[in-house]
DNA sequence: GAATTAATCGAACGATCGTTTTATTAACCC
DNA sequence: GGGTTAATAAAACGATCGTTCGATTAATTC
């Protein structure tokens, strides 16, 4: 707390106006991330009806907010266990709502049978975890900038789900091949 | 490090007669879980030559060695930041060895031709991150055997690095697809 | 502009932290 | 079986933790 306070510039003392103690605060943090990542997927998606489409949309929307909010991302991720349970249920809930909007993505493109998926609670948790891994190895020094990594894990998406390849008005037509076999590690 | 050596059954003094100081204790715990996983993949991956084979029993082992050692796991990928930088690097290099086995496969699927792949190192990372997001959900008694989360994930893997369905010997020729669409979250 | 409330400070509280000290018991060696 | 070393215990150390207290300053209200 006092370091925290140092940073604001302010002594410790001073956020217990504001907070009744350091899990409150902690939990006013996460829940406040994960309504403006809600907030922001629904105002990305509104407007976008095809489930292929909406699909791209989804991974490219998660890979660039999670880059872009690495800071809130990571606390998000890594301090549920500091939650007492109540707190923890509000937000496992909170990630829940999140991931279910892909779920509904992948059944409407189920159901227009433009996606071939064999078990679909599987290939959510196996979307949200491919692309969420990107915050433990990205760098935006890198050799490639956000939005080209969120087109190529739009890409291995659509082969994941089982779509045919997206004729984009969306990402501009450039239907990207570059081969980059770089062997390095 | 009281309530750790409670848990022994120990005075917490005791454990300074084997470790210098809290650091080295869990540098040497997490060094030792990074050896068993990457000797126990050498282990179960030697003998596969055929790069498809090779890449799904990776998968397999990945998730069957999460699911069976999640408390490792857990340590492993949550503590790196509770390292000082020259323990952390240590690891991280040892994570990086491990990586490395699954991105050669992909290589060599790759030149087999066995494999479509645009980006080997962003394959690489995807694979990872699905593999292990496994941890965040799974429970042994969820619908699905840890086995049979396996065997889909390798389906799912196998699609999404562009491989032709396997035909298996090892699996036991059973090439199921039952259709277990689940709609409740 | 006096009264009230909000915001902050400096200092302290008791609890807990990682670690050390000192002493005692257990194991091993020649 | 006496001497040495290993292993543990009990107690304490100083540092740091989250939090509270009492006092002071800033802002707002009527």
């Amino acid at each position: 707390m006092r370091q925290l306070a140092d940073e604001v510039g302010v002594q410790s003392a001073a956020f217990y106006h504001y907070y009744p103690n350091k899990q409150q605060l902690l939990f006013s943090l996460m829940r406040a991330h994960m309504v403006r990542l809600i907030d922001a997927w629904e105002e990305t998606s509104s407007g976008v009806e095809d489930p292929v489409e909406r699909f791209a949309a989804f991974i490219r929307f998660h890979i660039t907010y999670h880059a872009d909010r690495r800071d809130d991302v990571h606390i998000g991720n890594m301090e549920l266990r500091s939650l007492n349970a109540d707190n923890r249920a509000v937000i496992v809930a909170l990630r829940g709502r999140y991931e279910n909007s892909l779920r509904e993505i992948l059944d409407d493109g189920l159901d227009a049978r433009k996606f071939v998926i064999d078990d679909i609670a599987l290939m959510t948790r196996a979307i949200i975890g491919m692309t969420t891994g990107i915050n433990l190895w990205f760098r935006s020094d890198d050799r490639l900038t956000v939005t080209e990594v969120a087109e190529k894990y739009v890409q291995m998406g659509l082969r994941l789900v089982g779509a045919k390849k997206i004729e984009t008005a969306t990402t501009g037509g450039r239907n990207v091949s570059v081969r980059t076999k770089v062997r390095s590690f």
